[in-house]
DNA sequence: CTTTGTGAACGGGTTCACAGCA
DNA sequence: TGCTGTGAACCCGTTCACAAAG
């Protein structure tokens, strides 16, 4: 179809495919649940695996699978499947794993703490790096061996430690300063679990993780459930945005 | 997918709208967002905003709020806007918050214990009623002047103390038992923390929130920028790239 | 044969733009 | 006049079904 993309191109690494690079947005987060279950498969000593099989243990179909993976390319082998060990590092590259990622988490209350002790992060290639908050009762003292820095060293800290992603933690009312002093810091991709709108420069990407809405959608299912009401357009099963 | 469509249910409810009942899927999220900027404009004393305002403060368009709303029938009036506690009502009402809503926690560990110490859950209409672990050590003891019991207790509690919403925080290996655990108890509506895909009956909901997931999908927009390719096909509110 | 990769059909959700009403 | 409510156009993602390839 329409490729935009410039030419030469450069081919990064020495594979022959072409990647019809436009990713589409829904497809990006998907790669990732697949990228998460090629590790289990490799774990457990399996080589191979067909898309009904890697697209059953995702919990999609299996020609939602083989379109997405064939947005980066031609990978499978026709009447055998895909090599579970070249697909993982197909995935990684494509979802940023080959560049390194360093978290910054602001806000260490409730949440926070929990996020900040939360070993799954770093498995999976997102080390928490730096807490931050305005607490002085909490800055100073580590989490998860990890210091707690005031919120005001922000900039520095950020900027020089290289950076790429910041989650924000903090109550309602904090979290629009905090996210313009990681704005300013030259972070330009932010995790927000405060239940407010963030306003950023267009080139900074926010995606917000809002735990009431999650439970509201419940809710609304339960009361249907109850009144007998007709079901509803259904489309997307599970994950989160906003 | 979905369940055998209509049965009957000739709708006896006596309001005087005619509320086009099929709901979108996507709407319904949103219909949560617009209740939080609603409870926030109450609080401050407005009485009555436009679509164009309650869209802004929402991060939609005035439009998509418009078609949103429509789906529940008219509750504006047209040259003037809506009316901020009347819309707070429908909504509420449509949102199930009118039927009591008890949530269960299952999985008091570094996540769980953060969510069930989070106020947000409970000023929103979402009390946590019972938190449940595996861990001797736990059970017995009080988190925010909840008790902690065991897992094994969650058929009676759950099914007597009218649990609607089960919430799973488990590490992966375990959220499977405890789903099946909820589910044998009654309860049909899941929001599920565990990076795993749960297995269920057709009639119970599940959500999923990955963490990891949330934090590819933003590496992802870091690589992409870093190498400057062409942008991905959005379609989700906030922020592009170019 | 088996299973991938993909054009084409389909369907749902967003956006547009205007009719309708206070 | 101003703003809501909504049909219709548009766009994007999902599903289908089959040709291509091992």
């Amino acid at each position: 179809m329409t490729l935009p993309p410039e030419s030469g191109a450069a081919a990064p690494d020495g594979n022959g495919e072409r990647p019809a690079r436009p990713v589409p947005e829904a497809t990006v987060s998907r790669l990732a649940v697949y990228l998460r279950v090629l590790g289990e498969l490799r774990e457990a000593g399996v080589e191979t695996v067909s898309s009904e099989e890697l697209a059953g243990a995702s919990g999609v179909n299996s020609a939602k699978l083989r379109k997405d993976l064939s947005y980066l390319g031609s990978y499978g082998v026709r009447g055998v499947g895909y090599d579970v060990t070249s697909l993982q590092g197909r995935l990684q590259g494509e979802l940023g794993m080959d560049h390194r990622q360093s978290v910054a988490l602001v806000g260490v209350g409730n949440l926070g703490h929990a996020l900040a002790g939360y070993t799954g992060f770093a498995g999976r290639g997102f080390p928490v790096s730096t807490l931050f908050d305005v607490d002085d009762d909490l800055v100073g003292s580590e989490i998860n061996g990890i210091r707690v820095r005031h919120v005001r060293e922000i900039p520095e800290v950020c900027a020089g430690g290289g950076v790429t992603i910041g989650m924000i933690a903090t109550p309602g009312p904090a979290a629009q300063k905090v996210c313009d002093l990681l704005v300013a810091a030259g972070v330009q991709s932010i995790l927000n679990f405060a239940p407010v709108l963030l306003t950023v420069p267009d080139d900074v990407e926010v995606r917000k993780v809002d735990l009431s809405v999650e439970l509201q959608v419940l809710a609304f299912h339960v009361a249907r459930r109850h009144t007998g009401a007709a079901a509803v357009t259904d489309k997307t099963n599970e994950s989160v945005v906003s």
